[in-house]
RNA sequence: GGUCGCGUAGCUCAGCUGGAUAGAGCAUCUGCCUUCUAAGCAGACGGUCAGAGGUUCGAAUCCUCUCGCGAUCACCA
C-alpha cells in the first residue's frame, strides 16, 4: 500500500472513533522544500467540521500517526499544515520492490481491457504535411501511447480526407499543365508534387478572377465563373458518379500523396493500425441519416435538406445533409464513427485528435451520436490543441506560408548534428551510428519542444528562432539518460546486492519520492489526454538527477552498500526516463 | 453580436480539481572540466499572475464584470 493510502485510511479511522465523523476526503500533497517533512496533510478542511484550533488539530494528528505507522518518524505543524516525515526505509523499500519492474507504472493489459480508439494526423491528400500536422501526429501518437499504459486498448487511426474539390483543384492543375510528368520521374516526394499543382491551380485561379473582375462581374461571380473552378466542379461530379478515368486519375495521384505521407510518418516514427478514407465512410454516413430520420432524431426542411435541432441543448440547428442530397463534413463523421464501431465491436470509446477550431463541430458530433443511441458514445473525448501560429499569422498553405514538416525534420536533424560536431560528441562513433544518434536528437528536440506544452495552448513557432538542444528540451533529457547509461556499463554493479539498509541523504530522498510519483503521473495524464504532464514530470526528475549526480560520486565511492544503492537509484530513474519518453515517442541514446 | 479558449519574469512556458514566501528554461551577469559525459552544475538579476469586484481561514487557481488576443457560429472541409 502506498504511504497517502495508509495516512489516508489512519487519520479517518482516528476521526471516526474520537469524533465519530466520517471523513476521507483528506488533502495530501508533498511538502514543499522549505519546511521540514515529506508529505503535508491540510488541516484546514477539518478544522470546520470538527470547531478545533488547526494546530491543535494538526499536532493530535501528528502525534496519532507517529504512534501508529511505522512509516512516519516526525511531524511538526506550521499553520494548518501538518508536516510529516517518511522513514528512508520506505522509500527504499519502494525502490527495492519496483527495482526489476522494466514497466514499473504501467498498467498490464489483457483481453479485457477496454478498447478505445484514437485518431489523429488526418490530412487532406492535397498537399504535404505541415508543422500543425506535426503538433497533431504528436499528440495523438503519445496519447496513444499514454493510454495504453494507464491500461486500456489503443486502435491508432486516422480519418483520410480524400475526396471533394480541394483534391478535383490538384488534379485540375495537372492534368491542364502537368504534361503526364509523375513524381518518380522528377525524383520528388509526391505529397510535395501534388501540392506543387494545388499552389498552381490557386494562381491560376486567381488570375482568372482578377480578370472577370477587369470585365466587370463582381468578386462573387467571378469566384464562380471562373473556367478553371468550373472545371474542378465537373470533376467533383464526375468523381461523385463514378466516372471511371476520373477515378483513375483519383487514385493514381492519391497514391503519390500517400507515399509520401508514409515516409514523413516513418521520419516521425510514428504509426498507425488502420486508415479509414473518407471516400469509402461518406456514404455510410448517408444511412446513419435515413436512419435518424426515421427514428425522428432528424428532420427534413421543404427543400429536402436534413437538420437537428440542438437549441434546446445549448446549440444551434445543425445541417446534416444537403438538398441536393450530397454530404457535409458532419455525415462524413457520422459514418466514419459508425464503420468504426462496426470494425471493432467491442470498443469502448473514441478520442478525436483535431485543432480547436472545431470545438464546436465535435460537441455537436458527439451529441448527435449519444441521441442515436450508441453505448460507445458516452465515451467519446475531443482531444483538442491550439493551432501552431507563425509571427505572420495563421499557416496558409495556399500562400505557401507554411512551416513544411519534413523540412524542419531536416532542419532539426542537421542542427543536431552541427552541435554534435561543435562539442566534439562524435569522435569514436561509426558513421551509421552518428546518423542514427543525429536523426534521435534531432527529433528529440522537436517532439519535446511541442510536446511539453499544454496541448490547449496556442504555440507561437519563430522559423528565425531554432529549437533549443539546452535547458528545458528533449536533448537534455536524453542527455542524462545516456549519462546514466554510462554510469551502468562502467560499474559492473548487481541489483541483487541492494540492500535497503543504507544511509541516504536529502537529494536521494528527493528522488526516491519522485520515482514514486511516476505511476500517478501517468494517470493524470492519461485522465487529462495531456502529455505534457510525463514531459514536466521527467524534466523535473532529470534537474533533480543532475544536480545530484554533480554533487556526489557513484561508481567512486567507498561504501559498497551505498555505491549499489546509488548505481541502482540511477538504473531506476534511467528506465523511468526511457519509459516516459517513450510515452512521448521520443528515443533515448545510450552515448551523446 | 452569441458561444468557446487563452492572458503568469524581456522571451518560451510550469503551477489552475483553492493551500505555506508564484517556479523553470532561454537571454544577461558570476563561478565550476588533470576526478563517473560541461548538451551539465552552483549562483545573481528579473513578477501589479491583464484589470476590477466577489466567494473564504486562504485565490494565479472558483464566480461576475471589463480589456486584449484567437477560434467558432456556412447547403466549406
Amino acid at each position: 500500500m502506498d504511504i497517502n493510502t495508509i495516512i489516508k485510511s489512519e487519520f479517518s479511522k482516528y476521526l471516526s472513533l474520537k469524533y465519530e465523523i466520517d471523513f476521507h476526503d483528506f488533502e495530501i500533497q508533498q511538502t514543499r522544500k522549505d519546511f521540514e517533512g515529506d508529505i503535508t496533510v491540510v488541516i484546514f478542511p477539518l478544522t470546520k467540521l470538527l470547531k478545533q484550533n488547526p494546530v491543535k488539530l494538526g499536532n493530535e494528528l501528528g502525534s496519532f500517526i507517529l504512534n501508529n505507522t511505522q512509516q512516519v518518524t516526525g511531524f511538526n505543524v506550521i499553520q494548518g499544515f501538518l508536516n510529516l516525515t517518511i522513514s528512508s526505509f520506505y522509500y527504499l523499500e519502494f525502490l527495492k520492490d519496483c527495482l526489476n519492474e522494466d514497466k514499473y507504472g504501467f498498467v498490464k493489459l489483457n483481453s479485457d481491457s477496454p478498447l478505445y480508439i484514437v485518431e489523429y494526423s488526418s490530412p487532406n491528400t492535397n498537399k504535404p504535411l505541415h508543422l500543425g500536422h506535426i503538433r497533431n501526429i504528436l499528440l495523438g501518437f503519445s496519447i496513444s501511447k499514454i493510454l495504453e499504459a494507464s491500461g486500456k486498448r489503443i486502435h491508432k487511426t486516422q480519418i483520410i480526407n480524400d475526396r471533394g474539390i480541394h483534391i478535383c483543384k490538384s488534379i485540375v492543375a495537372w492534368l491542364k499543365f502537368g504534361n503526364n510528368e509523375t513524381p518518380i520521374e522528377n525524383n520528388e516526394k509526391g505529397d510535395f508534387f501534388v501540392g506543387k499543382y494545388y499552389i498552381l491551380f490557386d494562381k491560376k485561379y486567381k488570375e482568372e478572377i482578377n480578370e472577370l473582375v477587369k470585365k466587370g462581374f463582381s468578386k462573387d461571380e467571378a469566384e464562380k465563373k471562373a473556367p478553371i473552378f468550373i472545371e474542378a466542379k465537373d470533376l467533383l461530379m464526375k468523381w461523385e458518379s463514378g466516372d471511371k478515368e476520373v477515378l483513375g486519375i483519383w487514385k493514381l495521384m492519391n497514391g503519390w500523396v500517400y507515399e509520401g505521407f508514409y515516409k514523413t510518418y516513418e521520419d516521425l516514427g510514428v504509426n498507425f493500425d488502420s486508415y479509414y478514407y473518407e471516400s469509402d465512410t461518406y456514404l455510410i454516413g448517408k444511412d446513419i441519416i435515413d436512419h435518424g430520420l426515421k427514428k425522428k432524431i432528424f428532420y427534413k426542411k421543404k427543400d429536402n435538406s436534413v437538420w437537428i435541432d440542438l437549441s434546446n441543448e445549448g446549440l444551434d440547428e445543425k445541417l446534416l445533409l444537403r438538398s441536393d442530397g450530397t454530404s457535409v463534413y458532419m455525415t462524413q463523421d457520422l459514418g466514419t464513427a459508425y464503420k468504426r464501431f462496426k470494425n471493432n465491436p467491442e470498443m469502448k470509446g473514441l478520442i478525436y485528435t483535431v485543432g480547436n477550431e472545431q470545438d464546436y463541430h465535435f460537441k455537436v458530433l458527439f451529441k448527435i451520436l449519444k441521441k442515436l443511441g450508441f453505448v460507445w458514445a458516452e465515451n467519446l473525448f475531443h482531444l483538442s490543441y491550439g493551432m501552431v501560429d507563425l509571427p505572420s499569422g495563421k499557416m496558409k498553405s495556399r500562400e505557401g506560408t507554411v512551416v513544411d514538416a519534413d523540412e524542419l525534420i531536416s532542419d532539426m536533424i542537421s542542427n543536431a548534428s552541427k552541435l554534435s560536431n561543435q562539442l566534439g560528441k562524435l569522435k569514436d562513433i561509426t558513421y551509421k551510428d552518428k546518423i542514427a544518434l543525429n536523426k534521435t536528437i534531432g527529433l528529440g528536440a522537436l517532439k519535446y519542444h511541442i510536446l511539453k506544452v499544454d496541448p490547449k495552448k496556442r504555440i507561437l513557432f519563430d522559423p528565425k528562432d531554432s529549437i533549443d538542444f539546452n535547458g528545458n528540451t528533449g536533448p537534455f533529457i536524453q542527455y542524462t539518460y545516456a549519462r546514466i547509461q554510462s554510469l551502468i556499463t562502467k560499474s559492473n554493479f548487481k541489483k541483487t546486492e541492494f540492500s535497503n539498509e543504507v544511509e541516504i541523504n536529502d537529494k536521494e530522498k528527493e528522488l526516491l519520492k519522485l520515482v514514486t510519483l511516476f505511476p500517478e503521473t501517468i494517470n493524470t495524464s492519461a485522465d487529462n489526454l495531456n502529455p505534457a504532464l510525463i514531459a514536466n514530470y521527467t524534466y523535473e526528475l532529470v534537474k533533480n538527477f543532475n544536480s545530484y549526480y554533480q554533487s556526489i560520486q557513484i561508481i567512486k565511492v567507498e561504501d559498497k552498500l551505498v555505491r549499489t544503492f546509488r548505481l541502482c537509484l540511477s538504473f531506476k530513474i534511467g528506465l523511468i526516463i526511457k519509459s516516459s519518453m517513450q510515452l512521448l515517442g521520443i528515443d533515448v541514446p545510450n552515448k551523446m
